[in-house]
DNA sequence: CCTCCTTGTGCAACTAGTTGCATAAAGCCG
DNA sequence: CGGCTTTATGCAACTAGTTGCACAAGGAGG
């Protein structure tokens, strides 16, 4: 799976402890690969006995001490032959849609309010995603490696930009029945 | 989970057995919520078991019967009670999202051949949506029903949209490095 | 200095989804 | 009528992801 994947990436764009990359899962590669403290912790564990990341010099494992892990050579290596292999996309499930469907047959009764607070929702997410925008990716940068890492924040807008619009048009086809 | 609801809504739609169900997941239902046939016959037999669905009589269970089932009404009254309880949207895995971000870091080799499959199948995946456009929502019909139904499938034929703009984008992007 | 809160790591048990395979009936075809 | 394919149902074992909780260290404050 991909997992182990967002890990290697990460820790690339810098080295982490496990309480940090939950962090930074929750603001930035979470956007399209969340993950929780769980996952995270069981897959460095893992990352680790395969000789792909190890834990930075200078700190003994203990409980409740922060441990810091790098990518080893083979952990590079590894991720980038995962990156350049050909991958189907994975089947997409979303519940509002499914909830839309049944609706047809049972009735719309409190799916409404719900509509509402999803268009809310995708507001706030679009806004950040346009703060990032505005904060990491001012005109002058465009190395390439800022214009990948833009582009997918370009469809982390784009995205949300849709949402909106679908849930919006949703919503007005609810006022005129 | 939502997949017990999936198939109420299905057999609302029309009663069916297990395989009838599994094909029709393939090509409707299931572009927003997949299911193999695998977790379909174990649900169906969990949703017997509450008492939701039963069997269509006249239909001794035997392997290699055919077997169909009905929903029952307290089967409805559940999906009306799911359909209307507000629920937060799960949380959104997008594998090629990633790779783009990994190729920021470990480099872009081997990469844009699959951003080019990957725009091939959406371009197959928008053109069969409109043609079930065409064929199941031409202009006259807009019962309630029909305008929900219409609803759910503006948002597959958007997201495709979509997603062919960014892969275009992104292929020009690789070009121009 | 002892309790409480925060930071950090982790185990165990669960639910959801996937893959591989078995089995039975029924139709097709030489 | 005997093997071959298709239709149909299902078990078992697996992988991925979630939830609930435990526990240790260190700092804050009465």
């Amino acid at each position: 799976m991909s997992l182990p994947y967002a890990i290697l990436t990460a820790l690339l764009e810098k080295p982490s402890s496990g309480l940090e990359l939950t962090r930074r899962f929750d603001k930035s590669i979470g956007y399209f690969w969340s993950a929780t403290h769980q996952q995270i912790y069981r897959e460095l564990g893992k990352l680790e006995a395969e000789g792909f990341i190890r834990t930075l010099p200078s700190q003994q494992p203990a409980r409740g001490q922060k441990k810091s892990y790098e990518v080893l050579p083979a952990g590079r290596a590894e991720l980038a032959r995962w990156t350049g292999t050909s991958q189907d996309p994975r089947p997409h499930r979303d519940t509002l849609l499914l909830r839309m469907r049944a609706a047809a047959v049972v009735g719309t009764e409190g799916i409404e309010a719900d509509l509402r607070r999803h268009l809310d929702l995708h507001q706030r997410q679009l806004a950040e995603y346009e703060e990032i925008d505005k904060r990491d990716f001012p005109p002058g940068k465009d190395s390439s490696q800022d214009r990948l890492r833009h582009l997918v924040l370009r469809a982390g807008i784009d995205l949300e930009t849709f949402w909106i619009q679908w849930l919006t048009h949703a919503l007005e086809e609810f006022e005129t029945v």
